[in-house]
RNA sequence: GCGGGCGUAGUCCAGCCCGGUUCAAGACGCCUCCCUGUCACGGAGGAGAUCGUGGGUUCAAAUCCCAUCGCCCGCG
């Protein structure tokens, strides 16, 4: 893979750039839609294709338990399945660049984030919480009830079957590299956003562990083969700690990988995010792409694309979508209100992605109520296409230079 | 006509047999909000019935009694 970088702004640290991969080039600073099962939920590859979506991440945790066969033994996960079909482009039939995320968020999602029943970003207030008691720091030490994290790896349970699974950084990385996206990515802990302190460099120092030995099975194996080597990033922890951050972002930003994921929270609000990212970016190599993981509402594209990221992830417009809502340029819409019955119009008025251009609110409503998966189809798409569209619509400002 | 059953929020229905600190529960629907390296059919709140109608017993009735209306099932 080749990332070249075409312009540079002068007001910020934002930046147009392709990264070039085997298959196929892609025009940053874009999204990366989420197809964690090696599916962008309720589409088809070739409906993606048409949101203007340039390349996918899929995950590796997820896919390493299904596809699955019963009675497979240790070691065969689904990454075998996907390589005897000829990797993941072929297995899915997305003929562009895809990455897999580690499954590094897993030990998060599925560990603390399970048990405190937060996600990798909280506000202020959950932060102090109603329930004192509910919202504690996690302290040194402190293991998530369902997994165990050790040195070496993470102990996982199943969430299909509870049976024991390990996966570190050396399985990740084998893994990944039989499932065979362009882009993968180190094997990480994403702290949670209750992580004190000391929590959050003991597991720092961890994570940096685990970059070097991927980086290590990355390039012991890619000598041998001769396929197309895949690119793979180093990811930055930290938590909301700016010490953390900006130790974690000269770390991995010393180690020789090809892009640099962002992983974790950045504080509660959206400031502090902007904040940090300029403190992390400002440690990264210049000449390689950064990738922000799970990040992107809306609102914090234009401010992500400035503090110099070129590249991000985020299941907010596929998954808001499946909750019925739909992003436009009044705002998002949710559209199981009964109101939208009455509104004979698009979407957005000036959306022109297909299912603007036919379909309206009032019949989306309708599906939506009735419970007709084709409703969750008709607004994944327009989202995925909005978000799209306003992303190139940066890129045109970039180039104009306007941000 | 006789016998039996039922009548509680928009809908379905719990409570009635052992009447009062549950004058009303739940589900669906409705309304609002929440979802950021994903879990379509999820989470958190909220509005909404004075218990068919009239009368009686009682300190107190959705809960007991009488009448009446409506619906349903048997038998004629």
């Amino acid at each position: 893979m080749q990332f070249h970088i075409s312009k540079k702004s002068k007001i910020s640290n934002a930046r147009l750039g392709f990264l070039e991969t085997s298959h196929g080039v892609v025009q940053t600073p874009c999204l990366v839609p989420v197809a964690t099962q090696a599916v962008v939920k309720t589409l088809t590859s070739e409906e993606v294709l048409q949101t203007k979506s340039q390349i996918l991440i899929a995950n590796t945790f997820h896919l390493h338990l299904k596809p699955s066969v019963a009675g497979r033994k240790p070691g065969q996960g689904g990454e075998k399945i996907l390589q005897k079909a000829g990797g993941i482009h072929e297995f899915m039939h997305w003929k562009n660049p895809i990455m897999t995320d580690s499954g590094g968020f897993q030990v998060f999602s599925l560990g603390f984030g399970q048990d405190l029943n937060v996600g990798k970003i909280i506000n202020a207030k959950d932060r102090m919480g109603s329930d004192a008691d509910l919202k504690e720091e996690i302290k040194i030490g402190a293991q998530p009830k369902k997994l165990k994290i050790r040195q070496d790896g993470v102990f996982f349970r199943s969430p299909i079957d509870g049976r024991e699974l390990f996966i570190g950084p050396k399985e990740s990385i084998k893994i990944q590299q039989q499932i065979g996206a362009d882009i993968i990515f180190a094997f990480d802990e994403c702290t949670a956003p209750l992580a004190s302190h000391e929590y959050t460099k003991n597991s720092l120092l961890k994570t940096h562990e685990w970059a070097k030995v991927c980086l290590n099975v990355h390039n012991a194996s890619a000598k041998g083969s001769g396929e197309p080597k895949q690119a793979l990033y180093g990811i930055v922890q930290g938590g909301r700690y700016k010490d953390l951050r900006i130790e974690s972002a000269k770390f991995i930003g010393s180690l020789d990988f090809d892009g640099f994921g962002i992983g974790g929270e950045f504080g509660g609000d959206k400031k502090t995010m902007e904040e940090m990212l300029k403190w992390v970016v400002a440690e990264l190599p210049e000449k390689k792409p950064r990738h922000l993981l799970g990040i992107g509402h809306l609102e914090d594209i234009e401010k992500i694309i400035k503090a110099g990221v070129d590249t991000f992830d985020c299941t907010v417009p596929t998954h808001y979508a499946r909750r019925g809502v739909a992003f436009t340029s009044e705002g998002k819409l949710n559209l199981k209100q009964t109101k939208f019955l009455k509104k004979r119009e698009p979407l957005d008025k000036g959306c022109v992605c297909q299912v603007c251009l036919v379909y309206k609110k009032d019949y989306i409503c309708h599906l939506l109520k009735s419970g007709e998966i084709t409703a969750l189809r008709l607004i994944t798409f327009h989202n995925l296409y909005y978000f799209n569209n306003y992303i190139e619509e940066i890129r045109e400002k970039i180039k104009r230079g306007e941000i």
